[in-house]
DNA sequence: ACCTGAACACCGTTCAAGT
DNA sequence: ACCTGAACACCGTTCAAGT
């Protein structure tokens, strides 16, 4: 399958390798016939995300298994996201960073994943603070959420280590502690 | 100057434009003769985005003027944040999409000006704080502000709009909100 | 129905040759 | 000393022509 040639191109050559001409080239074809697969380039990216954002959700259902407490739920999660993007630098940036001019439309197959991601997180939090109104429940996960992707793109992008920090696991336990204590503290 | 050049591609096409022949072309000179400016087009890059921090550190530190608490000067830091990035979408989005898979050597110059922004962060956590040990209110600079960091790239590669979701700019306040809350009841 | 291969308009980068 | 312009090895994309 082309999405497999286009998954290994990635890991082992970074994305300004993921050519058209390559990933046709793996599987056997010429440059031409991969526009029988793909509408073009941003459709061969696009599809390539929602593999792995297949797989992300994978990686973290499988680290919820067994999580006593929602506090717990989030952590793990935490330690599971980043050590995804941890493990395929190339394939997890590819998804936020692709599209960087044109407002492509994103495939609702797409952003509904990633909105199922926020919904998880949703779930934890009103598991914490049930009386809370749902579109506040809502809020937090957006900004709980974010702000663990953002220690995780920076780590990711090597923008952490400069002036030799906290491993960037230990970062996101921090924040999401301490978001969590505000919270209930709050409610 | 050819970065002014390249500033003006970024706003008006977008980073795949930014190409050393449009960048040579715009200040009337040949392809070739930009490799007297700079190195590669990766040096291009380079200064680019240290020119772009210079840019956001200004915008900052005027926002930072005349904040009474520490806790004002954190919250109006994560509005100019969110706002450069906004209004600068394709040159900020640069800084920290720059060198995909090699892990290219940031040159010290820049990694000093993302430096003196966590320290900014550092300074007023420890104003919150004075008792807190200088690595743990360093850690949290670097944790709250890769927080803040993320809900801006969601928000600016419209990663957020998802489902209908509040503004960012009230993600940003709600995440810095409750971290605070969090920290002030943890020491 | 599916694939090729040539073509077109682009890239980054180098380097002899000009002034 | 500075710049050009051609060259090379690449891109994405299209499309006639083949099977």
């Amino acid at each position: 399958m082309a999405l497999d040639a286009a998954a290994a191109l990635l890991e082992e050559q970074g994305p300004e390798r993921l050519t058209t001409r390559a990933v046709a080239g793996r599987i056997g074809y010429t440059a031409g016939s991969l526009y029988f697969l793909f509408r073009n380039r941003d459709d061969l990216v696009l599809q390539t995300n929602e593999r792995t954002l297949d797989e992300l959700r994978a990686g973290i259902d499988s680290a919820l298994a067994d999580c006593p407490t929602p506090r717990a739920a989030l952590l793990a999660m935490g330690r599971a996201y980043l050590s995804f993007a941890a493990a395929h630098p190339a394939r997890w940036r590819l998804i936020f960073e692709h599209g960087l001019h044109e407002p492509i439309e994103l495939p609702a197959s797409l952003t509904n994943k990633i909105d199922e991601l926020f919904g998880l997180v949703a779930g934890y939090l009103a598991a914490l603070t049930p009386e809370r109104d749902p579109h506040a429940v809502r809020r937090s996960a957006q900004s709980l959420w974010g702000g663990v992707h953002g220690i995780t793109v920076l780590a990711v992008t090597g923008k952490l280590e400069v002036g030799g920090s906290d491993p960037a696991e230990s970062l996101i336990q921090d924040l999401i502690g301490h978001y969590l204590v505000g919270l209930v503290q709050l409610t």
